[in-house]
DNA sequence: ACAATCTGGTTGACGTGTCAACCATTCTTT
DNA sequence: AAAGAATGGTTGACACGTCAACCAGATTGT
C-alpha cells in the first residue's frame, strides 16, 4: 500500500476477474485513504471512528450490540471502547438491571469530535460516490449482498 | 469476524449506506472464507496464496513487480517470498545482468499446490458469482474502478 | 568521473487484527 | 434450586499489516 504506479500489464488481464482480489485491493486503497484522513485531522484510528460513529447513529449501546453489527472481533471492540474512554470521548456506565452489560455513549467531547470529523468522511463518500448514478450505487449495494451471503459457505473442496 | 447474527435492526438502515464501511466488512467476511479455506487445504496464508497465483501467471517475476501489481507494502511481500522460499514452493535466482533483482518463479511443488489449490478456489469463485449476471459483474468491476481511482484523493478538509 | 537520485530489497519497531481461553453473570432447563 | 448453557466482556499470545530507516546496486546529470 505505498506505490501509487499503475497495474503493471502483464498482469492486470489475469487479476482483474478474481473478484475478492479485486475487492481487497480497492478495499485497501479506501481503508488507506480513510485511516490517513482521520490521522491528519484526529488522533482517531479506523476501528475508533467506526465505533464511535455507531454510538453515536443510535445514541446508547453496548459493546456487543457493536461486535454484532460490524463483525469486529470482540476483543478487538474491548480495547477500542477502552481506548476511546481513556481518549475522554466516551461516557461509560454499568446498564441498570445488569452487572455485565455496559451502556456506551458519546459525552460532550466526543459528540464534538464526532461532528468534526462526519462532515469531513460526508465529504468524502461524496466524493466517492460522485460518479455513481443511484442505480448503479444500489446495484453495487446487491452485489455485496450477494457476496456476503456467499461469503458464508466454508467448503469448496469435497 | 466471528459471529453470524444478522445485523441487528437498529444500525442497518444507518450504516448499509456508507459504501466503505459495507465494502470493508464484506471484504473482511471475504477474506475470512478464504483464509478459512486456505488454512483447511494448505498451509498457506492468504497473502502467501495471492504471491504464489501472481507468480504462477506470469511465470517469473520479480518481488518489486508483485508490489506494484498488488499494492501490497513490500516489506511484506518480501518476508512473504522469504516464507514461501523456505517451504520449498519457490526458485529464487539472480537475475542476469543485474545484483539486485531475483527472478521468482515456483519450483515443482509450488506448481503442484499452485494446482491443488487454485481448483479449490475456482470452485469458490465460481460459488462467489453464481447469482450474478454477466452485466451485474462488469458493472461491479466498473465500480470497483470508480471507487479506486477516487480513493488517491486524500484531502477533505478544505 | 562524481555526486545525487532512484530502485530493489531487507529489517526493526510498532500498531492492528484474530483466535482461543477465560471469568463473571444471566438465562434455561429440569 | 441446581446444573448447564449462553452471554458480555477481558485478556494473552500471536499473525499480519504498516511505516520508516536503511543498505547495496543502478541510473542520471553535470
Amino acid at each position: 500500500m505505498q506505490s501509487q504506479t499503475p497495474e503493471s500489464d502483464r498482469f492486470a488481464s489475469e487479476f482483474r476477474a478474481i473478484i475478492t482480489y479485486r475487492l481487497a485491493k480497492t478495499t485497501n486503497l479506501l481503508n488507506a485513504q480513510a485511516a490517513h484522513v482521520l490521522r491528519k485531522n484526529s488522533s482517531l484510528s479506523l476501528t475508533e471512528w467506526r465505533v464511535i460513529s455507531l454510538i453515536n447513529a443510535v445514541d446508547e449501546t453496548t459493546a456487543s450490540e457493536i461486535v454484532k453489527t460490524t463483525f469486529i472481533d470482540k476483543g478487538q471492540i474491548s480495547r477500542t471502547v477502552r481506548s476511546l474512554a481513556n481518549k475522554g470521548l466516551l461516557l461509560v456506565k454499568q446498564r441498570k438491571g445488569s452487572r455485565r452489560q455496559m451502556e456506551l455513549r458519546l459525552n460532550a467531547d466526543g459528540k464534538a469530535l464526532y461532528r468534526r470529523i462526519v462532515a469531513i468522511m460526508t465529504n468524502r463518500q461524496r466524493h466517492l460516490t460522485r460518479e455513481f448514478t443511484s442505480e448503479e450505487l444500489a446495484a453495487f449495494h446487491s452485489a455485496l449482498d450477494k457476496l456476503e451471503r456467499a461469503s458464508k459457505m466454508r467448503d469448496f473442496d469435497g
